[in-house]
DNA sequence: GCTGAAATAATAAGCCG
DNA sequence: CGGCTTATTATTTCAGC
């Protein structure tokens, strides 16, 4: 396997490829991984344990269809604050359960943010938090052109 | 544990815990779990097995820091494409790796993509390849107040 | 980074309410 | 049908090299 290592922040291709592995299923039995990549088991473990310690890998989780919980509605808000209210806006938004990810950016608007609800009323009541102190503009999610993937992609081959 | 079945899809308390528990970390043994829902172990695996089943669970997998990996510099993406031009830049989206996820939405924006990059010059990149088909808005991002989180929050308890 | 052994965990079978 | 216990198989972890 070609040495990368030093380059792509450290990791090597077997890194890279355990990674790719990883993200695809979570679960993959060390002994698979180790045979994908042409080391031994406890190589391999070794190797995941320090892609955790240096914060690469950051969690292993389950990815959840909100849909098949009822929760058929998804919705991209950005939001405005007015002067002076940012900080009270931000601590609404992470006190709304229905806020799964937001983001703080540049340009006009501040945040941005994902809320996942069960009907049109419940992302009302959702908008109706955020309104008093700041201006929201609500885009409705009508299909995923691109699931969420790894930001592995955004590696180039140096 | 209160009988809630039928009610939140399906999903009583117990399932509900596990997915929470599952979602902070997905190695949980289902020992654990079963001791945290008072249930034995194949109990617990065979209720994950459901959740798989029905595509509550669809998938597990690891979180990835983009900026351990060097990708330092994550922005959104709006985009709306020149009329007649929709399906060609979704094409284009959807081939550039550096695109983690994007969806269609509602509104004059038609996509909304989150892209991960190692510079301002790989930024420009990515977006140089959209902008003959489409008008575009990029946002930087600069912190976020909610990382992603469980799309469980947004189920009512009924 | 490897091998081989010990400890843990997942899975399967058979049984009960 | 959903759950429990026991037994078997697979996987992870730990030593020593």
């Amino acid at each position: 396997m070609k040495r990368l290592r030093n380059e792509n922040a450290g990791l090597d291709a077997a890194d890279l490829k355990i990674l790719r592995l990883l993200e695809k299923d979570a679960r993959t039995s060390t002994a698979e991984l180790a045979r994908a990549v042409g080391l031994s088991a406890p190589s391999v473990a070794e190797r995941i344990r320090k892609l955790q310690e240096n914060g690469v890998i950051e969690a292993y989780t389950v990815r959840i269809d909100p849909a098949a919980l009822g929760l058929k509605l998804s919705a991209w808000l950005r939001i405005r604050p007015v002067p002076g209210q940012l900080a009270v806006v931000a601590g609404i938004i992470r006190d709304l359960p229905e806020i799964a990810q937001c983001d703080r950016v540049t340009g006009e608007d501040c945040f941005i943010a994902l809320a996942h609800v069960g009907s049109v009323a419940e992302l009302e009541r959702v908008i109706d938090k955020i309104i008093p102190y700041a201006m929201t503009n609500t885009a409705i999610i009508q299909s995923s052109p691109v699931e969420p993937r790894s930001p592995l992609g955004g590696l180039r081959e140096r």
